[in-house]
DNA sequence: GTGAAAGCGCTAACAA
DNA sequence: TTGTTAGCGCTTTCAC
């Protein structure tokens, strides 16, 4: 193992003007700093994390919180963690991996001091874990909008707006009739963030626009397209469609593709809310609201950044959504 | 911010005493272990990670290295993470994610002491990264089979059985000519350890049984559909696939299900090569192989756990495929 | 512009 | 059965 004095040694200088020379807090001379430099690649010497960290009191480590629960839109997490990562090591930061749902992996990493903050997904409305997370002595951010007006710092997609513009786009269209087809009973059933905004918006984009619009759960497999069925089925009237749900997606795609059934006579309108290489993949689709995921990642991560900086994110950051169309 | 300190004075004992207390590493009288293990309560005491592991020489923490670029099925590699998260939490370890494909992030990360470990995803058949790890000081564990036999432990499924096995039900079936689709083009051009694997069983298999058999890249999106067309256009005797890409397997078998279109009168067999509750969500598959992601993780996990401890966790440990028949 | 040295909060000898 | 203390490798005051 190369430690400080090794480099220290080499240069033939002292253990702190290395240290100097690394943490840029002092003028050292261009020769000196030459010097120490060039022991540091020689000797191929990483300042030991622990020790930096247990001396100058802070990690480099942010802490996140990932679903790995099922119900949750995989690609979409994956891509969030993704813009995470590369936003955090942008800004030298390294990621904690925290298993669990629960509130004490939270407090547990941050009373170990394992991480300087925390990020947190998959909030749900009512999330037990924030009062955990205001106790804390380090900062956080939420990926997500719990309910109620609450003192963390939140980042997310406007899931609200979306469903909005969503009903507003297909009231455009003519339709007069339109149905939400969400995430899994599950994820509805606790209440998850997300969900909870885009059922709101869509609904209220309905009463807008003097539309009826009605909300259903949606397994993520091929029953996908049987629940698309009855609902068809259930209202003659029905004939647009909004669709929140990865795994159902290309089966109600499919189904309304199909040649047969309730879809083929009507051919309703469809939108697609997902990330945009997916609606991309996905055939048969007219419109859709793209997921910016990385993005969502990204700004999370920076606005961490800028709590660990003391510097003010702002208390809500909601990205907002566009609608694209294919045909033109 | 409490300390060994802090809770050595409330408990009224020194602060070896609560050290090991909480190690095991020294037998303490009941009645002193209860005063410690109280004051730790009260105090919601958890000690300095890096005090801990600057003092110990070891963190606690294994590094992974997960693949967030294009082409990989998220489903699978989820699941994976998944599994390691568990396996590693249950023998008190945190998982550090490792950002980037690069042999730089790994060695950096053991050469500063962030992990006792690395965990390695994504591998190629001639993986780059393979001689970084063979360099360093701490164990690692490959997600994965390369090429050449080198002296890291690696941990997998067995994508080269399960080809043959599939060639060999479908055989058994009776079909003559058959199909794998696969990967798409970019994962199967960088030869990522498991195409590779599953195409040499695959054909194998072909030739063992005397099968005429074919390889195709397919794309992860609606587009599958066109390409698995074609093929089939191409050859009229082709009767079996096998699908080993989850972003295409909803397209393909809704196309095979299709009233129209070269599959239609053919009805060709399918096995499916995904996860369990994948094969289950996609209607309209005879057989499918599952891919034990968790148990992969795990796997992995706990051999690296091994090596960790000094035991010998055997160079390859490779999950064997079992078939499973929707049609008792 | 540079060095010496006092911690950071723990673990693990060593001592009793 | 328990306490005292010397580090672990770094950052950062002091001192020059």
């Amino acid at each position: 193992m190369v430690t400080i004095a090794d480099v220290a040694r080499a240069a033939g200088v002292s253990i702190s003007t290395v240290s100097y020379v690394m943490s840029g807090k002092r003028t050292i001379s261009q020769e000196t700093q030459d010097r120490v430099t060039q022991a540091i690649a020689d000797l191929e010497y990483s300042p030991h994390a622990s020790a930096r960290s247990l001396a100058s009191r802070s990690t480099n480590v942010i802490g996140l919180q990932a679903p790995l629960r099922s119900g949750v839109d995989v690609h979409v997490v994956m891509q969030i963690v993704g813009g995470v990562v590369t936003e955090a090591r942008a800004n030298h930061y390294d990621i904690l991996l925290l298993t669990g749902d629960d509130a004490a992996g939270l407090s547990h990493a941050a009373r170990a001091s394992m991480v300087d903050g925390l990020l947190v997904m998959d909030i749900e409305s009512n999330d037990p874990r924030i009062q955990t997370l205001e106790g804390l002595e380090i900062p956080s951010v939420l990926i997500g909008l719990p309910a109620g007006a609450d003192s963390l710092v939140c980042v997310d997609f406007d899931f609200e707006a979306a469903g909005r513009l969503a009903a507003e786009r297909l009231a455009e269209l003519g339709h007069r009739r339109i149905a939400l087809f969400g995430a899994p009973a599950e994820v509805m059933d606790r209440h998850t963030s997300y969900a909870d905004r885009l059922m709101r918006g869509f609904l209220d984009g309905c009463d807008e626009h003097g539309l009826v619009g009605s909300v259903h759960a949606c397994p993520s497999g091929a029953e996908a397209g049987a629940v698309v069925d009855a609902v068809l089925n259930a209202d003659a009237e029905l004939t647009g469609i909004l669709i929140h749900n990865e795994g159902a997606l290309p089966h109600i795609a499919a189904r309304l593709n199909a040649t047969d059934g309730p879809a083929a006579a009507r051919e309703p309108a469809v939108i697609a809310l997902c990330p945009a290489e997916m609606a991309q993949a996905v055939a048969g689709l007219a419109d859709s609201i793209a997921i910016p995921a990385e993005q969502i990642g990204a700004a999370a991560a920076d606005a961490l950044r800028a709590l660990l900086a003391h510097q003010n994110p702002g208390k809500v950051l909601l990205l907002p959504p566009t609608l694209a169309s294919r045909v033109g």
